[in-house]
DNA sequence: CACGCCAATGTTGACAGACAACAGAGAGAA
DNA sequence: TTCTCTCTGTTGTCTGTCAACATTGGCGTG
């Protein structure tokens, strides 16, 4: 037998799927500020606690934002800032080093691609910021990781899809996790240098820069796969498992 | 003058982000069951409404599971089947196609190519399954989409990627929302019928098949440019803007 | 013994009242 | 004018209470 579900929805879910459906339906616009917690409660007929589980939940997708003695307003969506939902950050085993560079071959490829077709001179700007900054950052382990990070961040931006952007940004932090031991190991090993790594960044924006597509996805692709060689061989040594 | 922050966390910030530490850290295993409300507002020393809350946000982060009058779950984590966030589905304006469009490009091309190294018979069977689904739904505009959205993520699935598949899963929604115009517009122009339409699936599928890696690629990107062609073309005759 | 019924228990879901923490605005004092 | 303080509205938090639900085990009946 099969019956259908009677009325399993939980109050809370109901208010959030609620206001979740005026911002899609742009009765809510960003930046709109909700009506107060206690107002809420009582146009939705339900406890205040209610409306406050909807918008934590809310929130937590980065629909809303809640200040405290001010008020909840609906959050401005810049989808460059925009954190997608990807609970994924949870993971990362050490199998998960492998997709998550098969996924940004992918993604950076296509993002270097584009980016040398659609730069502006402000992306190019950021970019070679990027670079001072890990020139500077020799040495310093933590400068020349973000460093790291931002050029491949410009990159993104530079290709004018904001979607791309925001996918990128939500995998950037698994990059983030993944770099640190990245750039441990690079510098560690023999054949490879700061300047290597740096001279691969260089390429990769010089062909940026002469628009370029061809080049910059080629060189994105060999700065990638470089980097997947040099921790494939590390951890084949070190861990002959 | 410049000083710290002295303590605006939230406490279901930090319950939250603690909860969510410990999933990461697999001090909580999927499938787990965690302490009870009143438990964890004892543990943490505050109150349930705040305990309440952190779960909540986790709950809308999808990574546990609150099942009334039972317990508190950590979520199976399979991405594959991984949970329909979207809080994106919010956007969708006429220029975020041409967007959505480009990461299709380098997604579903990748994906493509990876399908093709690396496909399974299981792979196989469901883009079969679904391109009869889409012979069958000739016709029916409901069918044919699901079917054609099916395809694609089964592709998806066979690259054995499972952050490339969480990816596709969260951009499926933008795509079921752009693919019923699509393929309305699709089939109605003149030159583009329902099997040139299945053709190009075809082709697509014949190349996974056949474990051609850059065949796939070069069909997987037709098939989108084609698409993006007839959406192009119907875009500038119909609204001359 | 076997089976169904049901009460006990523990859990999440929801409400109401109270107070703390905070931000903004306006009144009042220097 | 400008600084300070209070007042008010808002979010953040706690607590007590009850409802809804799932599991378990005991009890009675056949």
């Amino acid at each position: 037998m099969a019956f259908k579900r009677i009325k399993t929805k939980k109050i809370y879910e109901e208010v959030a799927e609620a206001i979740f459906d005026m911002i899609k339906n742009g009765e809510l616009k960003p930046g709109d500020k909700l009506d107060s917690v206690q107002q809420l409660a009582e146009q939705f007929q339900v406890g205040r606690a209610a409306i406050r589980e909807a918008l934590t939940a809310l929130k937590a997708m980065g629909l809303i934002e809640l200040k405290h003695g001010e008020g909840t307003y609906v959050r401005e969506f810049d989808p460059t800032v925009m954190t997608f939902p990807l609970s994924i950050a949870v993971l990362m085993n050490k199998e998960d080093i492998w997709h998550l560079l098969e996924v940004r071959k992918l993604l950076e490829a296509g993002a270097a691609s584009l980016a040398a077709a659609k730069r502006t001179d402000r992306d190019l700007d950021a970019m070679t910021e990027a670079l001072r900054q890990m020139k500077e950052g020799i040495g310093s382990d933590e400068l020349g990781e973000k460093a790291d990070l931002a050029f491949h961040m410009a990159i993104a931006a530079a290709s004018q899809n904001p979607m791309l952007m925001s996918i990128m940004n939500s995998v950037s932090g698994m990059i983030v996790e993944t770099m640190r031991e990245t750039r441990r190991i690079w510098l560690f090993s023999k054949q490879t240098t700061t300047e290597k790594l740096l001279v691969e960044h260089q390429a990769i924006f010089e062909a940026i820069r002469d628009q370029n597509p061809d080049a910059a996805r080629a060189r994105m692709l060999e700065h990638l796969t470089n980097v997947e060689n040099v921790l494939r061989r590390y951890i084949r040594t070190q861990q002959p498992d």
